[in-house]
DNA sequence: ACGGTAACCTATCACCGATAGACTGTCGAT
DNA sequence: ATCGACAGTCTATCGGTGATAGGTTACCGT
């Protein structure tokens, strides 16, 4: 029998998410699984959204420790991979966006976020528009996975329908070039 | 008395929704406000969910009814002014994007989204990369009006700290300028 | 006058998140 | 060895929730 703490918690949580979706989760099925009564996970908790923010935070952590980018690197290709990890890791759990969606974001990744914004800035681009490119891949990834996993269209054999995947990577392209943009010509006036 | 209908119910659940916020939305406080018992709304609605469908829709009426474009109509500040309308028409109502989220779009809206693709493909553009680039903005919206409205910071008077509107346009410009490079060159090659 | 049905009601169910307070085990200080 | 503190779990319970079953009323065409 694993000894009850918060990362057990925590992880037994993220399984069930997989298994019976966010809106179906409570905190008596949990605490079943983990053979536990329901308030005792109050003890380490102090309310289920506290619990869902650990289990958001948790979702992360594959893209949180990925390595970070370094000056000789392209930054198109970084860009491009950058918020691939981040769909690929939203991808990973059930309604994993609607988890994550609504989370203050930690100390540590901030601090991560602004490495980022300097790499940018050393490889030649705006800070400002980099600054919103950056915001505006991480709207645009989240609203993506969003709607994919909102998707309950059967898997019908007839055919491809449709590839999510190279549907972002053609959006997150086109960002991308959006921002490369930004780096030769200023923006064109209004009128 | 007025006549309790499917209208008159989605009129007063968003108005509901404006001062008590998605979570706390219940059908007992909604029954309440409209002067009857709290079955009697699953008499005109299968269930909560097809209420807040039916809300979803009701609250996308400012966008859904905007004229559509037209062929001699420049197609950057369309997409701009299109997009912007859509953030604006989110925003309208608290939780917004989370109510809008997870919608299955109506025929119509169907029927206008291939309207509109017609047009950018009439203003020169090419077919694939015009559709990505409205699925591109929409998520970039949905995403960015989701963030906005979970901020909960509270309002400081030490500066204008972050702007939402004006990173959405930035955003939104360099989504349109990454399309606009469709038009005269391909993709570049990967190497 | 009568039957049907739209539209509401009362009563109730199973379940939920959360809190109060009692219990048990461990462990360090005396 | 004993005691007290406290971490950690339990039982019991609260108010609230979405949803269903089935009774009641009022209108409307025949």
């Amino acid at each position: 029998m694993p000894k009850l703490d918060r990362e057990a918690i925590v992880s037994e949580a993220l399984t069930l998410l997989d298994n019976i979706g966010l809106d179906a989760m409570s905190t008596r099925q949990l605490a079943k699984r983990l053979g536990v009564e329901q308030p005792s996970l109050y003890w380490h908790f102090r309310s289920k959204n506290a619990l869902f923010a650990a289990m958001a935070e948790a979702a992360m952590a594959p893209h949180a420790t990925m390595p970070l980018p370094a000056t000789p690197q392209d930054w198109r290709e970084w860009f491009m991979e950058n918020w691939r990890s981040f769909r690929q890791t939203l991808l990973m759990h059930r309604d994993g966006a609607r988890l994550h969606a609504g989370t203050n974001p930690k100390g540590s990744d901030f601090a991560r976020a602004v490495h980022k914004l300097e790499f940018l800035v050393a490889s030649g681009l705006p800070e400002h528009e980099a600054r919103v490119a950056m915001l505006t891949a991480n709207h645009f990834t989240i609203g993506s996975v969003l709607e994919e996993q909102a998707d309950t269209t059967e898997e019908d054999d007839d055919g491809p329908e449709m590839d999510y995947a190279t549907t972002f990577d053609m959006g997150l392209a086109m960002i991308i070039d959006g921002l490369a943009q930004r780096t030769t010509r200023d923006m064109n006036p209004p009128s």
